[in-house]
DNA sequence: TGATTTTCTTACCATAGGGTAATTTTTATC
DNA sequence: GATAAAAATTACCCTATGGTAAGAAAATCA
């Protein structure tokens, strides 16, 4: 928990009550792997900042095939937000990759914090700006690297989760299918 | 400019100085199709609305290929958020894809906005979600959508950019080249 | 440790989309 | 309206990645 408070402190004067009021909103949770958090299909009342461990959340197309839309590992906040801002099912499936310890909060009361503790909207707007840059980076790499280049730059970006996620999530994050990461790794290892 | 207080205040309460805040910071401006707002390489100062007309922002890679990031239309935003933040050269290119009507802002004005008048904060944060979103749902399509289907979204969701910006800047959006989307086209046509 | 399950690799062929370049069509300009 | 420029199409062949399936390796579990 401390994790999240200092997160918060980094961004923005933090008052005792306020303080007080995110203990009493969020819940701490230890979770195995394999946990699905989030079922696609159903509701979604949750979202999951990760204190320890990885998540990851991924839709499936008609095929059912997995396409993974983002790890989350400590310090990152994981949910299905496109079900939330437009309060629809889950499109997202969360799953929980190795055992982790996340802060569970329901959806509804991390938007009410704002309107309580209006200091949280500057902290709200840093993460989301943050956010979206990193989606912006996202897009962009997939237009304009290869399939190869875009593994390099994941293999730097997450060093941690190469280690304990299998390689056919990766490629599902990548846009490839697990049989080219495969190849790719060959090629790589090859060189 | 009355297009931006619209939706301004369709989301928060906006003081008489605060609106006169936002006109002393921008500056109306009519732009001609084929000028350049921000240059891969140069310093990012601006942040643009669209009150009418389309722009769109992208990249070049190694091999001169343009990728479009995003078209911007009448209310949307536009500038490299990537540099501003991190403060860094400009990556993409703006350009100005047909006669358009904009307000032009210092990016820095842009945020210093929501010290000075902390109601922007809801109103950003908002914003920003909205905008999180849909590039969640960029990704998501990208990677389970085959070209077609991406193509026949694009013009679901983009319905006038196809009348006024050329195949291969769609093409540059959507990820394939243009050669490729006329072949779409044809195949579409035929049915 | 042995058995089972999961993950990864490899091989084969299929296919979507790319690259180059020529041609046609459309749009802009004088 | 004629000319030039820009955009779109088409054709050809090529390459990266996909799909299926089988086998090898690794991880899990009893």
């Amino acid at each position: 928990m401390e994790e999240l408070i200092n997160k918060i402190k980094n961004n923005i004067t933090l008052s005792p009550q306020a303080k007080e009021h995110i203990y009493s909103i969020s819940k701490e949770r230890t979770i195995s792997k394999g946990e699905i958090l989030i079922r696609q299909g159903q509701a979604v009342k949750k979202t999951f900042f990760v204190i320890d461990g990885c998540l990851r959340s991924y839709c499936t197309d008609k095929n059912d095939k997995e396409h993974t839309l983002q790890f989350a590992i400590k310090g990152w906040w994981i949910s299905d937000f496109i079900a939330i801002y437009n309060n629809e099912p889950a499109i997202l499936t969360v799953e929980c990759i190795t055992d982790s310890k996340i802060i569970e909060f329901n959806a509804k009361d991390l938007d009410e914090i704002h309107s309580l503790f209006p200091e949280f909207e500057a902290f709200q707007r840093k993460n989301l700006e943050r956010h979206v840059v990193s989606l912006h980076k996202r897009i962009l790499n997939q237009l304009k690297l290869t399939a190869p280049e875009r593994y390099n730059l994941f293999l730097e970006q997450y060093p941690d989760i190469e280690k304990h996620t299998p390689n056919y999530h990766i490629a599902s994050f990548l846009g490839i299918t697990q049989q080219s990461l495969s190849r790719i790794r060959v090629e790589k290892a090859r060189k």
